[in-house]
DNA sequence: CTGCTTGCAAACTGTTTGCATGATC
DNA sequence: GATCATGCAAACAGTTTGCAAGCAG
């Protein structure tokens, strides 16, 4: 695994470092999006303004995605997973990775119709809010 | 319009008071989502304290919506318009509105068929990331 | 050896809280 | 008049920056 991050690295033009190999295969082991916060508590080798740093550099590099479900920061992930959303669970916050859905990519060009002042459309993300199963058990029709 | 506020925050069994209704105000002639610092910039005579306290207040009472286009804070908008998403011009930051898609209404049906872990999902939040006409005749294919 | 990366500390921005004052109902 | 809302100040959290030391290429 640690072979795989450091091509990675290296194909971007990267310097392979300690730091960056621990964020990164961190982040292969959460499997969803973590934040700030979260990679501080598990990469304790690495200074805050370090993970700000490469988490800049590697998003740069396309080797990391933002995402953002509403709580105020930014959420990170690998990016080398296929186009996908998320679900946050309202009530514990939990993330799940939600597949691509067929209807989905007509949304591209039915926002582009919609819309007024747009030229085109990169991308999109999406966000679902719902409970999870576990907290639908726990707290029935809360 | 200062009537309509008026009501709407009695309504919602919270006092009718100076800064709520500046506010209010000051979003609907927005007619976009606003940042916490845009209001605060417009809506001189309140606190940013107060600005806070009333936005939490409003969004619990269900007359804001808040809304996250991914730059690290959240925007604010009326709530009373039609259920709609957003399109982020990433090269000038402008926001539009974008009206529901057809196709949108089966994403929800089809997230909860390929979430393993979610119970119910209650609502979804799309953002479009584009480039804006102004911008693209700017800087022609950046 | 050169330049990119890191660590540490300090600055900043954005947000929250406590408490006394002031306004609404 | 009782309660809720506001202003001010101070605390907090999250993020960014400067600079010297360290490490990768």
């Amino acid at each position: 695994m640690e072979r795989d991050f450091s091509s990675l690295l290296r194909d971007a033009g990267l310097r392979v470092t300690r730091p960056r190999l621990a964020l990164l295969s961190f982040l292969a082991s959460a499997g969803r999006p973590v934040s700030v916060q979260r990679i501080a508590d598990h990469v304790k080798s690495a200074d805050r303004a370090t993970i700000y740093r490469m988490l800049e550099a590697l998003l740069e590099a396309g080797l990391l995605r933002a995402c953002d479900v509403g709580h105020g920061h930014l959420d990170y992930e690998l990016a080398h997973l296929p186009h996908h959303h998320h679900a946050l669970c309202t009530e514990c916050g939990k993330i799940e990775e939600i597949a691509e859905c067929v209807s989905e990519k007509r949304l591209h060009t039915e926002a582009l119709q919609a819309s007024r002042l747009f030229s085109h459309i990169d991308a999109h993300q999406v966000t679902f809010y719902g409970v999870c199963i576990v907290c639908a058990k726990q707290k029935p029709q809360a």
